[in-house]
DNA sequence: TTGTAAGCGTTATCAA
DNA sequence: TTGATAACGCTTACAA
């Protein structure tokens, strides 16, 4: 079973030497087009590979990245790895993905395990390890959806999406309007703008409305036995009025409604119910959900932008050209928009 | 802004050569207990970080696979790779993820990256490449629900899966049995056992079947213009039989529902509908699907004991221990099981 | 346009 | 138990 060839064994093949058989591979105009010609048969005859670790070790450039999701259960997670992979044939960047099931030591084993692979920029999603500690890394890294005070970031417009559902809700003539969310612990999360924008235009909107929040979920099934109990109490508190239902995530948005479905065999007409995503189980279903779509692939793109700045920044500064070396984080505010469905 | 700290520096803190430093990382019980203490604290103070790539160069061994996958629409995708991402913990292998889009030589492209970074192994489920090719790579490899004669491989028991949908289908009181599959070029993918499943028990059960092709889809939306004619067609053709429609997918099974609800405002009683794969679009849904669920993470399982049964093999090869270079492709059989939902 | 030689940060093989 | 030294396969000055 023959090794792999090298560029030793096709400069050995055809009189070259090692050299010539790089430059050959990266800029293929500083040889001879003759030349040129017996390499590329030479690498034909031997069968070449290349080897990209030993690249990487010379240059420094892996063309990795790594992305650190909270979880897969929710389909915006998945959306948004699609959207990162799709990235590729643009960027050529790599991506290596862990999933941080929420806890805070393997996430941070994570981290360090990407580092020392030489990941050239971190994307992360996962809520866990605090930005102070992201940005002590000195790596390039972007935060989307998540605590973002130290480091570049990529958020849903969380004020304007949490206003135009209650604005929503509201033009289809609720008169108490209930927002459910993970109960807080960092007021500073992007979930607390949402909360906001609701509030505000309630307030605004002289409309009687109330915030209603759940613990942290592991799972889809444990987060209806934490939201089922909660949309009881909404119907046996407030049977008299028309109730707009404000949900941080579609599938909070799914639960409440295939509850109701449950109970009473329809969306009872004192029932309004909107989400926040946009993802297919929203769109695909036989009632679609209303919601308040991200755009996914926008963020994406502004991610992947945000991040290619700070790896040019470091290669910048490494060639010695002059360069701000800790330039202020750059926040992008993405609008999130209304996606109105069957229920409201 | 300091360089990464590196064997040598410790070395040269501590006095030691950079061989005991090596011996250190990774057998630590040759070093004397004080000075392993003198290096833990020489590690600590220069901040050492580690570099797998180095160790990558000079050991051979990436910890790396590579994972292809079709598409990210078909949530089936999304579940393989949250399952590989879980096994981390138990066997410490990262993943590289391409999406191919089921373009062949976007495919080959990304197979020769992954390659190229010396991944240990390959994880294929996209069906463009075909497995003489990617036995010709002589890399371990495992594929998972696609065209699989000259490789191992983990697929559902598609047969079965074929033969329960119709039998369940048969006992809800169905006359006329459809199956909606895309339409094959290749009668050696798994689908094709479906097929045969499907209509082998329509024989025994001396019950009128008929199979509805479709060409090759890019998205869920072209899915839909692909499907809905199809549905039409049956809903024209056949209006006196109970027909019961085995869709090859949920997302397929979902699109035939939608549509029955949008021209009927119900599941009209003459239909019967059940799917394959048991993704969360169908136990969530306010109606949810009768599907034939697929055991993602036992297959994902398997997937890892045959890819590291190989990847130990070639260990054993290099450190010259006889072994077995060439074995039989292993083939493992995962038993769907029928899930009933409210469509039968 | 081509070649020489010195790395990149580990691991592996011998000796000591 | 430790150390000197040679890989691993590529990139990158610097020379020719």
């Amino acid at each position: 079973m023959a090794q792999n060839a090298t560029y030793q064994d096709i400069a050995n093949y055809t009189g070259f030497s090692k050299t010539t058989i790089s430059r050959y591979f990266n800029r293929p105009d500083s040889v001879t087009p003759e030349n040129r010609r017996k390499i590329e048969h030479a690498q034909e005859v031997l069968n070449y590979k290349g080897n990209k670790v030993a690249r990487i070790l010379a240059s420094g450039k892996t063309e990795f990245i790594g992305l650190i999701i909270p979880n897969m259960y929710l389909s915006f997670y998945g959306e948004v790895i699609s959207e990162f992979l799709r990235t590729h044939d643009r960027y050529g960047y790599k991506f290596i993905v862990f999933n941080g099931s929420g806890d805070e030591e393997s996430e941070r084993r994570y981290i360090g395990e990407l580092l020392s692979y030489h990941v050239e920029g971190l994307i992360v999603l996962s809520h866990t390890v605090p930005s102070y500690e992201l940005a002590s890394y000195r790596t390039p890294v972007v935060a989307i959806e998540r605590e973002d005070f130290y480091i570049s970031s990529v958020n849903s417009d969380n004020h304007s999406g949490g206003a135009s559902a209650a604005r929503h809700l509201y033009e289809r003539g609720c008169d108490l309007l209930i927002h459910i969310n993970k109960g807080g612990d960092d007021p500073r999360i992007p979930a607390q703008d949402r909360i906001d924008g609701f509030c505000s235009v309630c307030d605004e909107l002289k409309v009687r409305h109330k915030v209603l929040t759940y613990e942290g979920e592991t799972s889809y099934a444990d987060l209806e036995t934490k939201i089922i109990p909660i949309i009881d109490r909404i119907i046996d508190t407030w049977p008299d009025h028309r109730k707009g239902i404000f949900c941080s995530s579609d599938s909070i948005a799914n639960i409440t409604l295939n509850h109701l479905f449950h109970r009473f065999g329809k969306l009872p007409d004192d029932f309004r119910i909107i989400g926040f995503d946009g993802s297919p189980i929203a769109s695909r279903a036989v009632m679609p959900l209303t919601t308040i779509r991200q755009q996914v692939d926008v963020m994406v793109d502004n991610a992947m932008e945000l991040l290619i700045e700070q790896i040019q920044a470091i290669k910048d500064a490494e060639s010695g050209r002059p360069v701000t070396l800790h330039p202020e984080p750059k926040h992008r505010i993405i609008p999130p928009v209304l996606q109105v469905g069957s229920t409201t």
